[in-house]
DNA sequence: GCGATCAGCT
DNA sequence: CACAGCTGATCGC
């Protein structure tokens, strides 16, 4: 949960994500998402008071997330105080202080692939150019694909950062990609609900949104639509309600009751439902949740392995615990911050079990302060990222202090990306303009077609692909935006006294426009959300030795004798080490499953049949 | 009665 | 531990 308290150093006159206490006094809000924990205070009734005194004070958002909060009539009344702004493109706002008069400040919303409408926003202005990241999840590489946050072929000045530091810790350093985990997941669904029509899957979704992406996959898997309770939240998001139902008649449902855990247990899904005939439903339960440690304190059995996490429930056939990636994890994060070296890096969220020192010492490390300290030299223009040589992140000392104290085995192979830099095949500060003459996003889709399951080299045949070369397998969904803007959303109006858009070479100074203009040419930007399910793993965090009765299945690594880890043969890795979403190593001294072992696991589950739990490494039969 | 906060739960 | 909620109890206004 986020703990920001809504204010910025540099530009302590607006608020983002909470709106109470001091926060009633700021002269501009911005939302970043249509979570809960980011909308404190919103409903306020001081808050809408003071709204209808002021002609100024509005709150700016993506227009997705206004149409989400709209449809909370609890928010309704911010109808005439939003302002939905345009992804990626800046736009100047005045912030009138009777005080100090009229302060003009740039705003810049980046997609930030959370959920639906999430943003991350880029202020510029007199007191430098500051980043809130809000909730996000990039993938490795994402950071030198946003124009944004360059100054022509630069990478801008940031002076802080104010991140979403939730798993910015090296225990989180494996995720398998959101395509391993809805691969398990279809396998699972498909074996079940092909038995009979009486054989239903309910997918326990907590959040308001961010699920979208699973259930546009599931319908298009199995030629279907979900059930959910309400389509209102959708109804200007087409490529999302043709996958969604209030029909109940279908065999995927998502849709939410307050005591839907009670329903289950009668046989009876949250909506309600049972079969017409009186045939009692068999249901199993997913829940998708980035988070499904504490379950494991229950005494059932449980399989685990990269992607899905199996119980079998008491009274229902099945739980199954999808294990979801709503966020960006430590080696994303750490690419993210080395890419931008801010000058400062302050964590929104400060994760239980550690301290603000620890999390602040981890930050400081990717930050401009820590650079001084040590050998890298500091461009004040900044530098793209095939540049980068020495970056402090780069440097397995960084990774080792980061590691210290922690009873798992780091992964120090470089991550790819890395590689090359050591090698030193790319100069520092020289970068051909080809190799970023596309639309980044545009090129990750081709590449990661065209190289999926190959053997990533450092070969010369890189060169000229950009930073994407490392993503593998075809993963559009990662790859649009997530904003959803149809026709009457872009007609909108956003005329407020106060906001005018400028052109984004103006507002930065870029001085190679040129670099990025065939975005024309990418996956069409604005027809789809960057739905953010995906994929996370346990990390090595002592499972092993306190769950009894839990199988843990996972990937296999060579590690030499002075502690250097190898990776094998890339046909050793899994999927979820070949995606874009992250380069790293596997869980050191874990063995991968395969997949016809899963696809076993999973027949027998869906079956019922019991599932016998050996030793790790003996597999399950 | 309402909102804020917290514990407990999923 | 962590997500992103929800419910219910308690307290102050």
């Amino acid at each position: 949960m986020s703990s920001f308290a809504g204010r910025m150093k540099e530009y302590p006159t607006i608020s983002l994500d909470r709106f109470d206490r001091e926060n009633l006094h700021a002269q501009a809000y911005f939302l970043s998402h249509c979570h809960k924990d980011h909308m404190k205070g919103l409903k306020g009734p001081l808050l809408k008071r003071k709204l209808q005194f002021s002609r100024t004070v509005r709150l700016y958002c993506s227009f997705v997330t206004k149409e989400l909060l709209l449809n909370n009539p609890k928010y309704a009344f911010w109808e005439e105080y939003t302002v939905p702004l345009e992804l990626e493109s800046p736009t100047q706002i005045s912030l009138v202080d009777e005080a100090s008069g009229e302060q003009e400040i740039v705003v810049t919303l980046l997609p930030a692939g959370h959920c639906p409408g999430s943003v991350m926003f880029l202020f510029e202005g007199c007191h430098g150019n500051v980043l809130y990241t809000g909730d996000f999840r990039l993938a490795v590489g994402d950071a030198s694909r946003m124009e944004q946050l360059h100054s022509g072929s630069r990478v801008k000045d940031i002076q802080s950062v104010y991140l979403d530091s939730t798993f910015y810790d090296p225990r989180f350093y494996q995720i398998p990609s959101r395509e391993v985990c809805l691969r398990g997941i279809a396998e699972l669904i498909g074996n079940w609900i092909s038995q009979s029509r009486y054989h239903v899957v309910w997918l326990n979704c907590k959040a308001a949104y961010g699920y979208e992406y699973l259930f546009t996959n599931l319908g298009e898997e199995f030629s279907t639509q979900v059930h959910v309770n309400s389509l209102n939240m959708f109804k200007k998001m087409p490529e999302i309600l043709s996958y969604v139902t209030t029909d109940r008649r279908c065999q995927i449902h998502a849709c939410r009751h307050p005591k839907d855990e009670e329903f289950l247990q009668g046989n009876r899904l949250p909506c309600g439902s049972t079969a017409a005939d009186g045939t009692p439903l068999r249901i199993i339960s997913i829940k998708p949740s980035t988070m499904w440690f504490g379950e494991r304190t229950k005494k059932t059995n449980v399989v685990i392995n990269e992607s899905v996490c199996l119980k079998r429930a008491m009274n229902s056939d099945l739980n199954v615990f999808l294990i979801k990636s709503c966020k960006h994890f430590f080696f994303q994060i750490k690419d993210f911050l080395s890419y931008l070296q801010p000058v400062n890096i302050l964590p929104s969220v400060v994760p239980i079990g550690r301290s603000l020192t620890e999390v602040t010492h981890m930050l400081r490390m990717m930050s401009r302060k820590r650079s001084d300290e040590t050998m890298f030299i500091y461009k004040p223009l900044g530098v793209l990222k095939r540049s980068r040589v020495q970056r402090p992140s780069n440097n397995s000392e960084s990774d080792n202090e980061l590691f210290e104290g922690l009873d798992l085995v780091p992964p120090r192979k470089k991550i790819s990306m890395n590689q090359e830099a050591e090698k030193g095949e790319f100069g520092v500060g020289v970068v051909s303009a080809s190799r970023l003459h596309c639309s980044p996003v545009g090129l990750n889709f081709m590449d990661c077609t065209e190289s999926n399951g190959e053997e990533e080299d450092d070969n010369e045949e890189e060169e000229g692909q950009g930073d994407t070369v490392k993503n593998k397998g075809p993963k559009w969904e990662d790859f649009f935006t997530p904003e959803v803007l149809s026709d009457s959303q872009n007609s909108q109006s956003q005329s407020c006294c106060s906001v005018r858009s400028t052109s984004p070479s103006r507002a930065t100074g870029s001085q190679t426009p040129e670099l990025f203009s065939e975005e024309e040419e990418t996956p069409d930007n604005n027809k789809g959300f960057s739905l953010s399910l995906s994929a996370s793993n346990h990390s090595s965090q002592n499972l092993d030795s306190h769950l009894d009765d839990t199988l843990i299945l996972h990937q296999d690594q060579n590690q030499t004798s002075d502690g250097v880890t190898l990776q094998s043969e890339q046909e050793q890795l899994s999927a979820s080490q070949t995606s874009s979403d992250f380069d790293i190593p596997s869980t050191p001294e874990s063995k991968a499953p395969q997949t016809a072992d899963l696809l076993h696991l999973y027949r027998k589950l869906a079956s019922r049949e019991e599932v016998v739990l050996r030793e790790e490494g003996q597999g399950f039969s």
